[in-house]
DNA sequence: GGTAATTTTTGACCTAAATCAAAAAGTTAA
DNA sequence: TTAACTTTTTGATTTAGGTCAAAAATTACC
């Protein structure tokens, strides 16, 4: 890819680790843009999830079914590598989707590509684990909100973290992202006032 | 440390990632065995956790206060490396202690050895990666099993990854990993039989 | 710009699990 | 072997948040 116009895919590197030029140049050259409109999907369940997806623009949800209940996994936006780890890392078939909210501007890497660089090349390798420990202490710390807070402070912690998350998302995925339902958040929200 | 003595530690090793027999020979000569009776903290609140353990044998639990609560952040087990990820990651004071809950048998490294080898080492680098996906996948499905399933639910969940955890650790303690109170563990559990 | 479809709010009622309290069982230690 | 302590169980009551249903507010689209 001409690195002319990468500059929020370098960004997002940048932001994980330094790498040398030439280093940078290699890993962007594997990427590919994209754009997608909202609610094209981008991975859905079932399907083995060999590509990695950093978000330069807009914002996206992973969900799950369970019943007939949809339940949110995790919301991505501007600045994160998104994939369904579980079937990344597994080579598995995924139990999530992965839906474009807003209309998104992507830059994709596919696994194969990602995995070779990341054994070749050190600073890619320490990349990799740069994303890893994020994502571990992420889960870590969603656990443990779950784990023993109670329905307000779960949205307290959200809005904390992502203020603009109320006006980018429907209702119903900010519930079960929380683990509550709709009902409750709207009440919770409207007391809030 | 002594190759001969460190068969369990090797074998912890060789499960997560193949090392060259040099490679595999100095990374365990950085750490280094210890016993340790119950209830003697591995770790505790406010410390910087520059360690890594090794459990050979015996379990631990990892907890958190909130309020008078201890509240179970996660269990241990032979077999198992563990550390206050949080604090090993980022170089901060942990938020929670660790604490054995039957004697122990454990190999530890020091964070300086630990990453100075994993910088220097790609296998040992490797072994980190597989170490960081392995904790990524622990706690995402963790949260998804207390974002939306039932005590009963979660319970089972347990019992089918460790069977052995109702005999070896006390029951508020599993309780409070689960998410609900040791009342509401001990009438599941009559219920159940 | 008006109608349909979707999303959010509100209300009445219900329930899983929490809380509080005390009894029973198990463990330790002298 | 008994007293003291800890852990687990049982019972009565409460409550945070769920469920179901319908109204209100938004948004989408001929």
């Amino acid at each position: 890819m001409n690195n002319q116009q990468s500059i929020p895919l370098r960004e997002g590197i940048r932001k994980r680790q330094i790498l040398s030029e030439a280093d940078e140049k290699l890993f962007i050259s594997f990427f590919r843009r994209t754009e997608l409109k909202s609610k094209t999907l981008l991975v859905r369940e079932g399907q083995i999830c060999d590509e990695m997806y950093y978000i330069a623009r807009g914002c996206v949800v992973s969900y799950q079914w369970v019943g007939n209940k949809q339940v949110t996994l995790w919301f991505g936006h501007e600045g994160d590598f998104i994939t369904c780890f579980k079937s990344w890392i597994n080579n598995v078939p995924s139990h999530e989707y992965i839906e474009p909210v807003e209309d998104c501007e992507i830059y994709l890497i596919s696994r194969k590509d990602f995995f070779q660089l990341v054994n070749e090349n050190p600073g890619i390798h320490h990349f990799y684990r740069v994303l890893l420990e994020e994502g571990y202490l992420y889960w870590e710390n969603r656990a443990s909100l779950l784990l023993f807070k109670s329905a307000e402070e779960k949205l307290a912690a959200l809005l904390k973290r992502a203020p603009k998350a109320m006006s980018r998302y429907p209702l119903n995925q900010i519930a079960s992202y929380l683990g509550i339902t709709q009902e409750t958040l709207s009440r919770l929200r409207s007391k809030k006032i």
